[in-house]
DNA sequence: TTCCCCATACGGGATTTCCCCAATAGCATC
DNA sequence: GATGCTATTGGGGAAATCCCGTATGGGGAA
């Protein structure tokens, strides 16, 4: 999983740091981070405006793959208040260390999923009172749904060209077919549904293999479930 | 694609369409939809405080099929506004029978994703000048944000305890070796891996179909990335 | 003790998939 | 016309998967 450190890229209308840092000065908070997962390029894309130190720190201990934060609220719809996370020990671990470089405890990460897997995970952090922190979160809850969406959707979009260049483009009969697999039909169960030859069948699985970068038509089929191209059955 | 009508369903806590209505009167809306897909149980569940009269339409014209608002929110990250779709000629026949019933072309609809491939569309609608509606979004955006993000949450959640009872249950070598299949590994590449026979590999693999009701290993990859127990890779 | 689940393994053989090669035809674009 | 992509089809054969049955042993619960 590879880490691609989104503010060292250049986006000329567009600075993703200091779209971070006006949030934290509209809504007075500490802290606030990205992170954009795509599981198919198995890359994690992230900018933060987190002191540098604690950031190397971060990266060091190798927190980015085993941070609960980020594992519990990529698999939760709705937003996901640190608090919730206190009697974690991965929790207390990341925390123990992320304190001694001014990042407090107080916190929620809401995750954005896109129509291709991908999963945003945008975090902001304040140091203050639990009473603090819940009155400040119900007032601006809904500005950083928001905040949080359009900052996904952005950085998705800041990626179209690179993905419409690297995303593999199936013919709708290899998309067809791959949907027949991904049902369970063999390949002459599909033959005979389509009318075609099972030969036929074979090379457009193979194509869309090639295509998808998979080694058997098993990955082929999960990737393409990935990229949204067909559905589980 | 089977219609599941929420609001026939019995919730003794919440009834979603009073939450459909309180979220129309909290913001002075005239209408409020929700639409859920599962895309394993293929089904769609909705609630809506729409005129009866248009639901039974709706349904009769299999607008829910070919709605464009749907289709174009289903691949959106961010919020579609409807004002966006003016030119669309499907969106022209809907709304041409839409005004019969009182609906107005002003309206948004928000897209939430869940972790499993669900998607939750949430829509709201206001007959109102398109100056007046964009005043009012910019300032309830955040907040139907947040009811759309709770909403589904809420519709998966309930359906929790069905689909624990219903959720195969992998023993934890059928899911490593399912992982190791959707990485696109041979039965024999994953008995070497493991130091296990490729005569057990398959015996693991046999089980995890029947468990999943897959008839091919494929489809059970499928099924397991639907179900989240395995990762395309 | 019995039952169930899990993990491990095998026999024998049928079926299916996949590899590598070949080909034609239609359509769109430059 | 040349090129690229798509859809269609086939030969020959190796590799892999799958079916249906068998077995042992460990651990946990009733």
């Amino acid at each position: 999983m590879s880490v691609v450190d989104l503010s060292k890229l250049a986006y000329p209308e567009n600075n993703l740091r200091s779209f971070l840092d006006s949030v934290c000065e509209t809504h007075e908070l500490d802290y606030a981070a990205y992170a954009g997962m795509n599981p198919i390029a198995q890359s994690v894309h992230g900018v933060v405006n987190y002191p540098d130190a604690w950031q190397t720190r971060y990266v060091e201990q190798g927190f980015q793959t085993r941070d609960p934060v980020l594992t519990t609220a990529a698999r939760s719809i709705a937003p996901v208040d640190w608090q919730r996370m206190r009697g974690d020990e991965a929790f207390k671990t990341v925390f123990r260390e992320a304190h001694d470089f001014g990042i407090a405890e107080q916190g929620l990460t809401i995750p954005v999923r896109g129509p291709f897997g991908d999963v945003g995970l945008f975090s902001v952090t304040r140091n203050c009172s639990d009473d603090e922190w819940s009155k400040l979160k119900s007032k601006i809850l809904g500005e950083l749904q928001n905040a949080a969406v359009h900052l996904h959707d952005h950085v998705v979009h800041s990626h179209e060209l690179t993905r419409v260049l690297s995303h593999p483009s199936l013919s709708s009969r290899e998309v067809e077919i791959l949907q027949w697999i991904a049902a369970g039909k063999t390949q002459q169960d599909v033959a005979d549904i389509l009318n075609i030859s099972n030969r036929t069948v074979e090379v457009h699985l193979r194509s869309g293999r090639s295509k998808l970068g998979a080694l058997t038509t098993s990955q082929a089929v999960g990737r393409a479930i990935g990229l949204g191209l067909v559905y589980p059955l």
